[in-house]
DNA sequence: TCAAAAGTGTTTATAATACACCCATGG
DNA sequence: CCATGGGTGTATTATAAACACTTTTGA
């Protein structure tokens, strides 16, 4: 990591992201387990540093791709942290991002190479650094976010039940909703294409099937969006 | 500025300020002209290099203290922003702060010697580098915080009429408000103290003077101030 | 036949909006 | 006495919240 001379101005300039994921039931969010000094064992968000010719959102991605390898994940810059302390090492700022990922989609066997595990938001250990402060501060924005922007699809399969959305919304936001009232909200949108297809895992009923339709999405503006749960 | 050698392989950390000031008219911002290469002449935010000891809000503080000459300005961080050519002459990271002052409070002589000028929004030049994407930024995150938070007030003088404050919401978010729903709900915040003491410059029927409440302010959660305006 | 989850509408409460007249005073 | 801006309340509409029963089918 931090190899060779460190020169006494020398100020890092670092990207640590918040990578969010949804299972069915849980909000959860990806951590790694640190192989190397300081507090190598300790959990810790996934980051790097920045490249030279590249910009932050370059870096976020790069970082993202290695520990995902996925492509084109949404995300968001999140905030600078520049606590003269906050790394023992040396003097690093560290600029966050947070990013929303579907959580099957992920590359297992790259997540398990970098000793990362998903943890439920509820079970974050302490991590090191500020890096607590940085998910706290992600989970905030993710909720005033989706109350504005309906990304939290991106947090789903590519098709799914209406109470998986609803069990999605209820995670994030960490309360229970209404059923009718949240499914007469989501329709108002006008943002999901129902399907003629049924989940049948969930019950003997099964459940319809609905899809994110980005076309009518791309037609609004994004105040049409504003949802209070 | 950028004097010396600037090794290959570094990157300049900058901190850039968006000073929102109100004049019982307009929302305005002020910005300096630039006496020095490159750019020399137009118009851009005031900024400064991080120093080694400090962090990101101690620069935007020290940057804000040696234009205005005042202190604890209020003041939040924007978003960093990073393309590797948004500046010419080396590759430099700015940090963007917006702060909102009272424009009575500042001292004149210190903007005259940085050669600022306060300029209405609708009137801002063309800036240097990416300064007018910063400005969006802040104008954006300007009238979302003021419908969650009341700190419109740190733009107004101590004591303040109805009628500047509705002004001042108004300039922000560039609409025109009904005066008897304005001031129901801003009666309905509960944070306002009436003074028993008229404006006389305005009309000649005078209008009462009010106070913020910091103490009351200070016992409601920040939930309780929203208001869709 | 029953357990378990899906699906569906209406009523009530709260919040936002639209709207018009009188008041006080200095000139 | 009148021009100017200050001050006030109510009716209407829109949005949010509360709420309970029927449907389906595999075990």
């Amino acid at each position: 990591m931090y190899k060779g001379y460190i020169p006494e101005d020398k100020v890092f300039l670092a990207v640590d992201c918040i990578i969010f994921g949804f299972d069915d039931e849980d909000l959860k969010v990806l951590l790694i387990q640190r192989d190397f000094e300081p507090e190598k064992g300790k959990w810790s968000l996934m980051g790097g540093f920045l490249k030279q010719n590249e910009t932050l959102d370059d870096a976020a991605s790069r970082i993202l791709y290695r520990l995902t390898g996925m492509h084109d994940i949404y995300m968001e810059q999140l905030y600078a942290f520049s606590e003269v302390d906050r790394d023992p090492v040396a003097r690093t700022i560290s600029t966050s991002y947070y990013a929303i990922i579907n959580i099957e989609k992920h590359n297992e066997k790259l997540i398990e190479s970098h000793n990362a595990k998903w943890f439920s938001l509820s079970k974050v250990p302490n991590l090191i650094f500020d890096h607590n402060e940085m998910l706290d501060k992600a989970i905030k924005r993710l909720r005033r976010r989706t109350s504005i922007n309906p990304i939290g699809f991106e947090l789903l399969p590519e098709k799914f039940t209406m109470r998986q959305l609803q069990k999605l919304y209820e995670a994030i936001l960490d309360k229970e909703l209404d059923k009718r009232n949240f499914i007469n909200k989501i329709r108002s949108m006008d943002i999901l294409i129902k399907l003629n297809e049924k989940d049948m895992t969930s019950s003997t009923k099964g459940s319809y099937l609905h899809m994110f339709d980005q076309e009518k999405y791309n037609q609004k503006n994004d105040n049409d969006f504003y949802l209070k749960l």
